[in-house]
This record gives C-alpha cells, sequence and structure tokens, in this order.
DNA sequence: CGTTAAGTTGATCCTGCTCAAGGTCGGTGG
DNA sequence: CCACCGACCTTGAGCAGGATCAACTTAACG
C-alpha cells in the first residue's frame, strides 16, 4: 500500500496531503542509494562513522542558497528536492530534479561560492557528510570516488537530455518528454507506483522553469494533451492515459525511452 | 609567440589556417590536464602503463556518435571538439565544448550505447585508457576517483550555466554569455593570448546549436553587437573590444563572471 | 582564379510570451 | 459542516522574439 496518510509540508508550510506518501514510499531506497549504493558493509560502517548527521528541510526551505558557501556533501535520503538558478530579474531555472538517493552540493571550487541553489519540494532529509570526511574516506575505501564520479556523470547525462529538450525541442515536445522523466525516475524509485495515479510533488510552475517555458504556455500544452486522452496534470497528480502516445509527442525512440529505466552503476 | 603556421584540418577536411597554433598552443598543458592534474610521478607512470595509445582524429571527425557504445575513456590532449546530440530531424544541439584536458566518454551505463556524440572541430589527439583498467587504477590510486569526480562535477557546473542561458536568457544574452564562456576557457589554457584576437575554431552555425538558436539569429545579434562596437565573431576570429560592454550584454556580475577564471581542483 | 564553406541580409510567419481576468482546489478556522 | 483564503490552475487577446525561406556576398583554400 502506498498512499497511507503520512501529512508532510507543501511549498507554503501548510499540511497537505500531496506529500502524503509514507516515508517507506518516498526515502525507502535512499539509503541503500546515493553514495552508499552497492557500497560493502565496512564501506558503510566508514561513512555512517564520518557524517555528522541528518538534517531536515521543509518544503520550501533552501538545503543551501546561490552564493553560499558550502562545505559539506549532502546525500538526500527523504523527500525531493529540486536545483535552480536564479537570473537578477527574478527568471528562473530548474536546472535538475533530486530524488531520494541523489548527491547534493558536490560541485567544483570547493571553499568558492555554490553557483546554484537547492531547494525542498516536501519535507526532506538529507545526510550531512563533511567535505574533509570524503578525501581521507576515498583514500581509504577507493570504491567511493568511482562512484561519486559515476553519480554525478549520470546526473550530468541528465543535464545534457535537459539540454536537448530546451535548446531544440518544441513546447509540446518538452512537456512529454520532462513527464516521461519523471514518470520512469519515479518508477525506478518506487517500483509498483500505478501510471494513471503517481504524485509528483511540481507544480505547473516548476514544470515551466525546468522546460525554460512560461506556467502559461505549459498549461496550454497540458489542456491539449488532456483533450487528446494522452495526460493528466492536475495538482500534483499526474497520469499517463495512453504512454505511447506520450513517448510519441516526445519524439523518442521507443527503445531508448524504455533503455532510460535501465541506468545502473558500474559493475 | 602564440600563432606559429602550423596548418591543420579543418570541418571540410581541407587544410587551413584556423587551426594554425602550434601544437604547443592548444596542447600544452593537456598531459598536466585531465585524469593527470595533479597527479603524483607514481600515479603518471600507472596511466601511462594502462593506457592503450594515442589517437588522432582529423577536424570533423567522430571520436564516437550517439549510440554507439564506448569502452573506453579517454584523455583530450591536443585539439578543441564538442559534445552533440542530434534528433531524428536533423536538429542538433552542442552539450558542451572541449578543450585539452577533458576527460570524455565516461558515461553512465557502461556497456550500454552513449546518448552524445563527440566531434572533433580541429585535428586533436586523445589518450586512451581501457574503461577496464580504470577501476583497478583507481584502487591502487584512490586519488583518480576523487579527479574523475572533480572534473565531471565541474563539467556539469558548465552545463547548469548553458540551461539557465537557453531556458531564460534572450539570445543576445546567450550568445554574450557563450563568447565570454569560450573567451575565459580559452585564456584559461593559453594565458598570454590576446583579447582582440583569438582563434576559436567555431562557426555561428556552431554556435546556434550550442545556444538553441539558428544561425541566422546568431549572426544578426553578432552584427549588432559588432555596430555596437562590443565583438567581433568573424571566420571564426573572435575579438572582444568591450569586455565590460560583453559583460553587460550577458547580464553578468562583474565579480561572477571573473570569479569563472579560478576553478581550481581539491587542494 | 575557381570552388566551397561560411557569413549576411530581407521578407514573412508562427511559436510562445505578456498582460489580465476568472476559476478551482484544499486547508484552516469558525 | 461551511465560509473563507491563498496557492494553483485556466483561458482569452494581443504582441514580439526568433524561425523559416531564399537570395546574395565574402573569405579561405587549392
Amino acid at each position: 500500500m502506498y498512499h497511507a496518510n503520512i501529512p508532510a509540508r507543501d511549498l507554503t508550510g501548510r499540511r497537505n496531503c500531496l506529500a502524503r506518501a509514507p516515508a517507506d514510499c518516498w526515502g525507502c531506497q535512499a539509503r541503500r542509494n546515493g553514495l552508499c549504493e552497492g557500497a560493502t558493509p565496512d564501506e558503510l560502517r566508514a561513512i555512517e562513522g564520518c557524517k555528522w548527521g541528518d538534517r531536515e528541510i521543509g518544503a520550501g526551505g533552501d538545503l543551501f542558497g546561490i552564493g553560499e558557501s558550502c562545505d559539506s556533501v549532502y546525500n538526500l535520503v527523504e523527500g525531493w528536492m529540486f536545483l535552480y538558478n536564479i537570473l537578477e530579474d527574478g527568471r528562473r531555472q530548474i536546472l535538475h530534479f533530486a530524488l531520494p538517493g541523489a548527491v547534493l552540493g558536490f560541485h567544483p571550487g570547493w571553499g568558492a561560492m555554490t553557483t546554484y541553489g537547492v531547494q525542498a519540494l516536501t519535507d526532506s532529509v538529507v545526510c550531512v557528510i563533511p567535505r574533509k570526511a570524503l578525501e581521507p574516506l576515498s583514500k581509504r575505501y577507493p570504491g567511493i570516488g568511482m562512484r561519486l564520479a559515476w553519480l554525478i556523470s549520470r546526473d550530468n547525462s541528465l543535464a545534457f537530455d535537459h539540454l536537448t529538450s530546451i535548446g531544440r525541442r518544441s513546447a509540446r515536445e518538452r512537456v512529454a518528454h520532462l513527464l516521461l522523466e519523471l514518470y520512469v525516475r519515479y518508477y525506478a524509485q518506487w517500483p509498483g507506483g500505478r501510471i494513471d495515479e503517481m504524485q509528483i510533488p511540481v507544480t505547473q510552475e516548476h514544470i515551466g522553469d525546468a522546460i525554460g517555458l512560461t506556467l502559461v504556455h505549459v498549461n496550454r500544452v497540458l489542456r491539449d494533451l488532456r483533450q487528446e486522452g494522452i495526460v493528466e496534470f492536475h495538482y500534483r497528480r499526474l497520469r499517463i492515459l495512453d504512454p505511447d502516445g506520450l513517448i510519441d509527442v516526445a519524439g523518442l525512440d521507443p527503445q531508448l525511452a524504455m533503455a532510460w529505466m535501465s541506468r545502473r552503476p558500474i559493475e
């Protein structure tokens, strides 16, 4: 049973039922994911040993903002977050949606400022690993460095997909593409979830900011897709009625679309 | 002296003078960059020992195409390359320009197909390191895994910048932004190069494909910038006449713009 | 000096933005 | 249980940034 009534807080800080899934749903795999994925018991103990502790962030709160210095690496244990950039005049670009298992805050220019911010979409929990502990840790357990490299390169690969989408696809294609991505990642995280009733803790404005459109236009595209009986997205509920149709609208090779689901770590 | 007349081949395969800079210019720092950056003599020997050899790629040639399987990691030693994606109908998105020192071909889904291609802008040389050698290498020398992670996260950071640019900036801002990026990276690679005469082996079509515009519109924007006396970009020659003006057009915080130049590795 | 890639410019069209006004959902407080 | 409120969604009208199509010019190489 997935959607037991465990309340959480949304962006406004009010209780709502949008993030109702139990901890076991939002974060079940997290401790086995991210940096700990495929780790030996020894490594797990070492990581546990050097971590500072967990940090909770309410929905709408920032893990860190743009331009802050950041001396830790975070392993997202529970909840959804997103990475973003904001220009002077308020235009916002969402760079990445982070699901449990994501590694956050590892960026070049260590002492220096971050060039993006991280905000919680739902109430979230991150495991804090001080930056200083990382290097000795990777010296003792060499697998950790490679696993980090692999995780970041996976995110990079997603960023490349987004670049292609924003740079060269039409609004319709972009929306379809993002919904598919969210579905695939949701499903990889919580297999068994139903395709016709997913809780994606994201508004239409988030979607627009992620794919370089205005919320108004995103809404129009979603209306069309709804009228065509392909998907429904309404108040953070995603229902994919016609998966093949959606893949078609996205302009994806159906085979490639399936390959998305099978990105597994080294070995 | 930087621009000695050592010919290379351009996209058409003809000799030209666009890549005239001597090997010492295009690739001088490469063997000290990338995976080898900051490596101890021991590590250097180990990397040298397990590499398969160098591979040369003529301008316009592919290091690997989209959908090929790729069982090696490449260290770009000499030349410029770019990562790209092509949609079914021919639309192309350039994901990243790679300069000497770049690590190429490290991507998730190892045995699986690549999701992007890599093409040479100038005659290039890469050092080939078999994928199988990488893991034992990183076990023996833990620093290598972390260095890899750092390198990839630097590329990721650039991809985030590009996402922000394409998603939320106007055509004018995007062009200015990319020219600044190319200048900064060029300068970091070949300090001492003149700001009013840089050889950037990239056409206006490449620029368009990198920032999600048509070459026609890129041309119009460049015409405006030229008429305003800010930059000239003509036949792969970039001249920045008014750096502050360019930073202003890009809508960048001047201080942040300078910070770009100082991304250094861990420790 | 011919050839070809690359750059340039104009006219026209269309996708997606802006501005503005409602409508709906869901949580809260009476 | 109902009324209220704020966040979120929805729709229309008009506009504009950038795309498309097409023709022409220029630079660089052989």
